[in-house]
DNA sequence: GAGCACTGC
């Protein structure tokens, strides 16, 4: 029996919570009227920032905000920001930072700004779109503003904010696109890299060059807000900047371990859930999963041992939570525990069943238990085969930390996890690796050189990449023609930088029209931008891949993906359609903004929008062509032993099942390297040989080219290419 | 004959 064995070893590091708020009121008794910054702490009856008087809210909102962990260090942070350019704030869920550290700032650079014609924004960065919505609108209510208009937040396809806007939430990609039209961010006084510990790409790509930034612009402060973990390298980093520590405001969380290793840990879960059930007071459960198949899998299970129960134990609400499900789905997760089955019988309890996505995106409250078997599906990249994987691998210790935190948000809690105490000390590591150190940086490395860094090798990286993931890159980026011998930036870079977008991708759009075909290349780019757009419903399967194949295109994918697209506006967007087709909807609405704003970006540029006549025979041939321009790279090569091997790499791959393609044509271009049960490569099409040689002959130049079938076989076709060359002389 | 961890521009 699970729980048995499971020890109780410690108490999760907690801040009390009644000694917290009574020092805080006392405290803020004291700032009000005798700090200096008083007069700005509400006693004025009108709002500054708009002139109006403030509301009742205004006042009710304040005296909860003054309760909160920050305000207790309120001065002694703008004392600390007046004197240093950069500083470090830790601090834990709960403590406020996120909402009133950049109001902070706001009075700050206000005080000091007197000629208000000046501009002075501050940005806050957040990993997230979500956030940096909501965490503006709240601010926007706070200061009792109109959300757009001195406080806004800028995300990808949506821009609230004005020419008042002196406050601006964002997320870090969104800062990073900024920089590369204004790269010493001359619109901000300030910037906020909030969440910093989450190491997003975006974020480490600021780190780095907010230090370049920071020395020629003195004016310019740097504030870097994160969770406690790794303070002490961020400060090393950023030349010893004063650090900041605020406490959270977590209610205490118990950690049992197993006292052996489990062998199956999702069977170890579900015993775990029953157990609790069964013996724990009431309060919802939430359970760390590694993806939506095992999710909806222990779902059923669960269901069906606590059905099996009968009355023995109250009724339970058992709900899935992943990315891929459907927001009203997702909602589900805010429905209240079920009442007990009869009055006077057993309370019932909330089980929910949930990815990583609970683990930083989405907070439940009510959550008392938590399990974590300590797995999660990460991103791998291997740079010698240029592959990106999905692999279920252990957790690091600052998500079990953040997973057990999830437990005690509204009262004492208890996280169960699921391996043994010298299995966390031993093989966790402490800190997930940086996205940086597991991406595949093509792209990366395109913006970086956009922003003007030239020696990526001496960029100061918090943590650098493995050189030979840096060589790959530049080395993608010259194929492409996006870099030149010596690595410097050329103009098709420059337009590909723009595109948001892998690189491939984007050379793909920018050749386009020379292979006549712009319109489509946009939809198909669009089509691959968003995630899979085929549901395929469990209880009618047979259908859904009947309705899929009623799309498909002999060639290959991306043509399919193309006829869907098509389909879908010549059915004028209809959800009835949509639905009976089984497309999602949401997708293609989805794409339908992806290829807009892809849209804006080629005129931009004065790139063509054309089509080849679709009667024309080569309507589709052009379309592939164009396809190849882009991913000349991503080509395999069907052998005679009849698997496919990819060009160059020599990789033994195979079509994944999902394919609309009947046959196995010789040369095939991929979008996707997935490496699951078999390497699979996903979303294929059709490609002649001789295309190769004629889009991208720098690609395929053979005296830079393993020994191997494809290469004798292009061999003969350069030959044929020559002979066909002779002949037409002849004829002349 | 398999499957979209999670973000972001």
């Amino acid at each position: 029996m699970g729980t048995e064995r499971k020890r109780k070893v410690s108490l999760f590091d907690v801040v009390a919570d009644p000694s917290v708020s009574g020092k805080i009121s006392k405290t803020n008794g004291a700032m009000a009227t005798g700090s200096s910054n008083g007069k700005n702490d509400g006693s004025s009856l009108v709002n500054r920032w708009n002139g109006r008087p403030y509301s009742a809210r205004y006042y009710e909102i304040l005296e909860k905000r003054k309760s909160l962990p920050v305000w207790q260090q309120k001065d002694e942070f703008l004392q600390t920001l007046k004197k240093n350019q950069t500083l470090i704030l830790v601090g834990e869920t709960g403590s406020g930072k996120t909402t009133q550290i950049p109001q902070f700032v706001l009075e700050a650079v206000d005080m000091e700004t007197p000629d208000k014609r000046k501009k002075m924004m501050i940005a806050c960065t957040q990993p997230r779109r979500v956030a940096a919505m909501s965490v503006s609108r709240r601010v926007a209510e706070e200061m009792d503003v109109t959300i757009g208009e001195e406080v806004g937040y800028s995300i990808r396809f949506e821009d609230c904010s004005s020419a008042r806007t002196v406050l601006k939430y964002l997320t870090d990609g969104m800062l990073l696109r900024e920089a590369m039209t204004d790269p010493l961010l001359e619109r901000y006084k300030v910037i906020i890299l909030d969440e910093a510990h989450e190491r997003t790409l975006a974020t480490d790509v600021l780190f780095g060059l907010l230090k370049e930034v920071l020395k020629n612009r003195p004016d310019l402060k740097l504030v870097v807000m994160s969770a406690t973990l790794e303070a002490e390298k961020f400060q090393n980093y950023f030349y010893g900047a004063p650090l900041m520590k605020v406490p959270g405001r977590l209610h205490p969380v118990e950690v049992f371990y197993t006292s052996e290793p489990e062998r199956d840990y999702l069977e170890a879960a579900i015993r775990t859930i029953v157990q609790i059930h069964m013996l724990e007071p009431p309060g919802d459960i939430l359970v760390f999963l590694t993806g939506e198949e095992e999710i909806e899998d222990a779902c059923r299970k669960i269901n069906k041992e606590i059905g099996n129960m009968g009355n023995q134990v109250g009724p339970v609400k058992v709900v899935p939570l992943y990315s891929s499900l459907p927001p009203a789905m997702q909602q589900k997760i805010f429905e209240p525990a079920p009442p007990p089955s009869e009055e006077g019988g057993r309370p019932g309890r909330k089980i929910v069943v949930a990815t990583n996505i609970a683990e930083t995106s989405l907070t439940i409250d009510g959550i008392v238990y938590v399990i974590d078997p300590g797995f999660a599906k990460q991103k791998v990249y291997n740079p010698r085969v240029r592959v990106e994987s999905l692999l279920v691998s252990p957790i690091s210790k600052a998500s079990a930390h953040q997973r057990a935190g999830r437990a005690g948000r509204t009262q004492p809690g208890k996280c169960f996890r699921l391996y043994t105490e010298r299995s966390f000390s031993n093989d966790l590591v402490n800190q997930t690796y940086p996205e940086i150190l597991r991406s595949n940086l093509a792209n990366t490395v395109l913006t970086l050189k956009k922003l003007g860094i030239d020696d990526l090798v001496h960029f100061d990286f918090m943590d650098p990449p493995a050189p030979e993931t840096l060589m790959r890159a530049l080395e993608v980026l010259n194929y492409l023609g996006a870099l030149d011998d010596d690595g410097n930036l050329t103009k098709m870079g420059e337009i590909m930088s723009e595109f948001p977008l892998d690189p491939q991708m984007s050379k793909m759009l920018v050749v386009s029209p020379e292979f006549n075909c712009s319109n489509e290349i946009l939809s198909v780019s669009a089509m691959l931008s968003v995630p899979n757009c085929f549901v395929r419903p469990r209880e009618a399967q047979k259908a859904a891949d009947e309705a899929k194949a009623r799309f498909g295109h002999i060639d290959g994918d991306h043509l399919t993906l193309l006829n869907v697209y098509h389909a879908y506006k010549q059915n004028s967007e209809d959800p009835t359609w949509c639905y009976e087709n089984f497309i999602n909807q949401r997708t293609m609405k989805a794409a339908d903004n992806v290829r807009q704003q892809l849209v804006r970006i080629m005129a931009r540029y004065n790139l063509k929008l054309c089509s080849t006549d679709f009667n024309s025979r080569d309507y589709y041939v052009n379309i592939r062509k164009a396809l190849l321009a882009g991913y000349f790279m991503q080509v395999a090569h069907l052998e005679k032993t009849g698997h496919y091997l990819t060009v160059k790499d020599n990789q033994v791959v195979h079509l994944h099942p999902s394919t609309c393609l009947d046959h196995k044509p010789e040369w095939v271009i991929y979008n996707e390297y997935v490496l699951t049960s078999r390497n699979f490569i996903r979303t294929v099409t059709d490609v002649r040989g001789e295309w190769l040689v004629d889009v991208a002959p720098h690609y395929y130049d053979l005296e830079n080219f393993p020994q191997c079938e494809a290469k004798r076989v292009l061999e003969r076709l350069y030959k044929k290419r020559e002979r066909e060359k002779e002949d037409s002389k002849n004829r002349r």
